[in-house]
DNA sequence: CACCGCAACTGAACCGGTCCAGTCAAAAGC
DNA sequence: GCTTTTGACTGGACCGGTTCAGTTGCGGTG
């Protein structure tokens, strides 16, 4: 595998390394016999640009970078984060672009990192996921300059460019297919209420009970799938347990559900229970699992799509990019009768 | 954000280039009073290297790279993925290497992006996973002299580097557990006979229920939950149905798990479970599923940690990185009392 | 026929580091 | 006291592209 360099090229067509790298990029100042001269020679001497330099030059890394400030053992049990970065992948690789993925203990790990990829010039721009309340990423990223795409609601944005899921229209959805069914007393195991859309869900869900007539109560957790069968249980030991459950991400529906065997309560007899996501585990559990459905992989893919038009000089903008749809199964049914 | 150059860092320290170049990299050629001198002014001006510049020159890319050629989808629904690349990322990130990350559909593209990335020289080294009988990656990686290290069994690594758990003796393991507890008849429902761990695994199989005296059974699938779940019915709903059975990963126990209740089967009065991997997702499920444990965010880690050494100069070598240890939980027990 | 404009192309600077071949002065050796 | 060695440092080539300021040749114009 002798290394050929443009410089090889110029001398084998005889031009000179200008010429070359302007035919070789499509740019006017070639004569397209030359041209095609140029190209012939980079064919036969099976030339491939050298992205190193190129980024030198250009001062561009083609790539982006995504960092989660998860436990790799928390990733790995949300289906959720794989399949956004698929997503992100399937279109950077389109563009001969990069991935870089970094995982950080936390804020100031992540924060951190920003910074040291910024200066190094490492990445093109940035996705940030799970957006807090007033989150101290968003004025470091503005400071830093690095085009970002926020994952999470417009209201948390504050101007920066963001992709959503409209999760206060899909709440509305939940707890109306519930009150559809004729349930009256309806739980919320939600994450931690810190996170950006698990507040707007609140938000959302308070609401929709309201505007159904419906009692409500919210549990917070930290997302896990031990907090959220311990939610379940609390729950469903009170004195006056809910006959719906509406959970914030499927591996705490999943949890829950195995609880209520534990507990001698039975789905959706007892109680209906509603996952939120819709990973291929939904379909799996048995009853399969209701969940309030969206398309995780197009969902990265979108963000992804959004990065690039940021760097092509698009304005900062809010783009929704679907609402979770409810998809019902079996894990949902008309209460208990009562008595 | 003006960016600062060794250049600069030359001209207020009072020296040359090269004399900067040498004392930031600990390198000897400069005094101590002009290396301390230097690293002020460095400080002083916020310097960070350029790592572009720095490859350019050194030609290495300072990053890993990781194909995977399964679809997004299914990265998503399989725990083990996410936690390896965890495990990767954190090694990485030590010595400020980056991941790159592809998903690609097929064993085409796969070598096709090796080949990409070993000519455009994007990569310094690679990590192949799901490494299968007589893998065409292995030929091609060693022609384009990509140091690589592959996650598998040294039987199917042809004398290249690789990182290994002991299917051998763990199946061993789950098979003496479900000999112990009393059963007689076990079957397997395993992945696609063609990756490398599953032909493993189905000959560990074969001999430790030889050596048992048991009565085995064996289902290929996909490794997806669905095909998981029909090998199950179909197991179940046979003439003479098993009493135990052994998944070859997480996924497919749950989903076999949660069959079982449509068909009427109670687990484990009448079927004992056993998964592979040991998930979160196994300590959630209900009843718990028992399964063959290991730290897969450890092996990831472990698999960076050879690479790294493979660069520095070692020789090839198999790495047994651990054996999977049997986590009884509630899917397992004694068999059904015959009639 | 002198002049202009333009397409086609050249040569060199540049991106920000690394590293090699020298230079030079002080210390060591004879 | 004169040569040799050594340590500290300089200057510049180099990595492989991009890009810009010029140069050249040619057809068109008044």
């Amino acid at each position: 595998m002798a290394r050929v360099t443009i410089r090889e090229i110029a001398r084998r067509a005889g031009v000179s390394k200008g010429a070359v790298s302007y035919a070789l990029n499509g740019q006017p100042g070639v004569s397209e016999e030359t041209r095609a001269r140029v190209l012939r020679v980079a064919e036969e001497l099976n030339w491939v640009p050298n992205p190193v330099a190129r980024q030198l030059s250009v001062a561009r890394s083609e790539t982006f970078g995504l960092i989660l400030a998860r436990s790799a053992q928390t990733l790995s049990e949300e289906p959720f984060y794989m399949a956004f970065v698929g997503g992100l992948e399937g279109v950077l690789s389109e563009r001969s672009y990069t991935l870089a993925l970094r995982t950080v203990p936390g804020t100031e790990e992540e924060l951190a990192a920003y910074r040291k990829w910024a200066r190094e010039k490492r990445v093109d721009g940035v996705v940030v996921v799970d957006v807090k309340a007033a989150d101290p990423r968003i004025p470091l990223l503005k400071e830093l300059e690095l085009p970002t795409v926020l994952v999470g609601d417009p209201s948390l944005a504050d101007g920066m460019t963001c992709v959503w899921t409209d999760s206060t229209t899909a709440m509305g959805e939940a707890v109306d297919h519930v009150a559809a069914l004729g349930h009256k007393h309806v739980a919320r195991v939600a994450g931690p209420p810190y996170h950006g859309h698990v507040w707007i869900r609140d938000q959302a869900f308070a609401a929709a009970t309201r505007r159904t007539g419906l009692s409500a109560e919210v549990v917070h957790t930290d997302f896990s799938g031990d907090q959220g069968a311990e939610a379940t249980r609390r729950l469903m030991s009170s004195g006056r347990p809910p006959t719906a459950i509406i959970y914030d991400n499927d591996l705490m529906a999943i949890a829950g559900l195995s609880t209520l065997g534990n507990l001698g309560v039975r789905c959706p007899e007892d109680v209906t229970l509603i996952a939120w996501d819709d990973s291929a585990f939904c379909r799996i559990t048995h009853p399969s699992l209701t969940a309030m459905s969206h398309d995780v992989v197009g969902y990265g893919a979108a963000v992804a799509t959004r990065l690039f038009e940021l760097l092509e000089g698009a304005e900062p903008a809010a783009h929704l990019y679907s609402t979770p749809k409810l998809q019902a199964r079996q894990s949902s049914g008309p209460p208990p009768p009562p008595g």
